[in-house]
DNA sequence: CTGAAAGCGCTTACAG
DNA sequence: CTGAAAGCGCTTACAG
């Protein structure tokens, strides 16, 4: 059974191959009653146009990729599902042709971004999961094509970027600890090479600083968004600094780990130990006691980066490269007043 | 910037295009200097072939796509992803390329499978989160391009599947129960539609038949997957029939209602009730207390379902169409010895 | 409103 | 070992 192509159907019309092209490409001086013929034998014959002639003959920009960079590293927290679904449902109502390319770091070296958009003739793509010190990050702002970057400012010619306001998150967020009474707060923050970390700190340093709070250094620690580590730090801080009553995670998973510290310390949250995390994954509400944390539309992030990304590609004009998605504080009980 | 084509290489290295073809194509008999001056100069002018261009011309069947139904539906318990990390590792390992393809239910009535497959050159689908009663389900046997479906088993000419042994996994988990001395212990199974469903059942049956317990239909109930259902069931389950001990739940998201019920009717787990999940989802070993249950590597199914499609692909003689993945029981702390 | 034809970037027999 | 050329399935000016 051979897959059936533009010509069968043109035959079984009895038109020629570009009628029916006009047709499928929504052309309208199109007679009504061949339009009509040929959706119909179309229909009969299962025809679908071949993506690949299409792309290839057409100079109408529309392929949207998502790369998805370290899809195993991220699994735990399951963000990229998320922003996958957003892209895709941008794609989908757009009619977009969307792309997954999963890539890794280990990737990046030997094959260039230029090389996997031009292979598949990517008009603009949306890279979720990239580390500032990854090889791509200097070839995006020369990319001809344009990209939107997830959590990740970065200048260039047709580069955008969406993410929450991560500042103003952190910032939230610290404010409502300190509204508890809280005012030795630690942060545990993510890898310092990360864009959200900066953002992040600057929050927690302006919350302390508005309440002329002292800011103390050796509170502030960086566990690479990993759970583990932010178990180690968080049992150091606990035994050296008796006065802590909060903390604030640049991440959920850290927070777990924070969480497990505490625990393992003998202390009580949130009546002894406040914990305060950022993201908002599934896991977050599930754990005893459920975590209080910045909650972060993932799926709107998607949508809203491939809906700029389009507007790069099509040239329109863009006031902001950047764009802000809304975030929330979702307090559920791991934060508690300060004891007397 | 115009991207570089098989043109620009040719000309650069003074060769015919079809010289550069069959350098990237890996054909021997090409002069060793002439190859490694076209590797050369691609490698200068950031060449990659283009995938269109190549499939449109080409013969060779090496485009493998990943369906995934109802991305958002699956999204809390990321097995999804997990699929997508094993097939694309497949892919990447024989050389395949690798696409993925998001689908609805509501999708699937638009349009045909066939038409999914043939718009991207498809050469075989692995095809997760299908139900029983979707429309496609009736294309698939007779698709002329190999299928391979994740959990769902089905005849067909070159139709494949790959899942853990469901039943034997069911009967290993109930007997582990009824070693614990549970003798009345309710089934908590998902959709009827769903061929997991059927297995698990019959693993749930044997394990008490061969205990010789009789069978007690008021205690097996479908709650569809669905954390609420679980929840209402397993709430009318224990008021209604106070010597139940124990839950096996056909998936750890019914298990998270059930834990929800036992807690809100005031029993202990596990000292008064023993729960049982299946998957072993990341969220599994941070509830508390952290749930026992069986563990299937998702990871592998996508990669065994790739390799079984590439097998199909390929015309390799197939000896049995369905694999299983192994699996294995993950004791945590929801399953307890029977009090007396 | 529609057809004939060039062209997109490749692969692959066919010759030599 | 390599070139010339047909062909993959489309789109899109160009004519009429």
């Amino acid at each position: 059974m051979k897959k059936t192509t533009i010509k069968d159907v043109a035959k079984h019309a009895g038109v020629s191959i570009g009628t029916v092209s006009r047709v499928f490409n929504g052309y309208t001086d199109i007679g009504e009653a061949t339009k009509i013929k040929v959706l119909k034998i179309a229909d009969e014959l299962e025809y679908s146009p071949n993506l690949s002639a299409r792309s290839l003959s057409s100079k109408k920009k529309r392929n949207i990729a998502l790369l998805l960079n370290n899809l195993e590293l991220n699994n735990k927290a399951n963000l990229s599902m998320d922003v996958l679904s957003g892209v895709y449902q941008y794609t989908l109502e757009m009619d977009f042709e969307f792309f997954l390319i999963p890539i890794t770091t280990a990737q990046q070296k030997e094959k260039s971004l230029q090389k996997f958009l031009n292979e598949r003739d990517i008009s603009g793509a949306v890279i979720q999961g990239l580390r500032t010190d990854d090889p791509y990050i200097k070839e995006i702002g020369k990319s001809p094509i344009p990209i939107v970057l997830v959590d990740i400012e970065l200048e260039g010619d047709h580069v955008g970027s969406v993410s929450v306001d991560n500042e103003l998150a952190a910032y939230e967020a610290v404010s409502h600890l300190l509204s508890l009474g809280h005012e030795n707060i630690a942060l545990i923050n993510g890898r310092k090479e990360a864009n959200v970390t900066v953002r992040r700190e600057a929050g927690y340093l302006k919350a302390m600083e508005t309440k002329q709070l002292e800011i103390r250094p050796e509170l502030i620690q960086y566990a690479n968004f990993s759970e583990e580590i932010a178990y180690i730090m968080a049992l150091d801080l606990l035994r050296n600094y008796p006065d802590l009553t909060a903390f604030f995670c640049a991440s959920d998973i850290m927070a777990i780990g924070v969480m497990k510290a505490v625990k393992e310390i003998g202390k009580t949250i949130p009546e002894e130990i406040s914990v305060f995390g950022f993201d908002d994954i599934t896991l977050a509400q599930y754990l005893s006691p459920p975590l209080s944390t910045v909650t972060q539309d993932m799926k709107d992030i998607g949508y809203q980066a491939a809906k700029l990304l389009s507007r790069f590609i099509l040239k329109e004009e863009i006031k902001d490269s950047h764009v802000f998605v809304p975030h929330s504080l979702t307090i559920r009980e791991t934060t508690k007043e300060r004891a007397k």
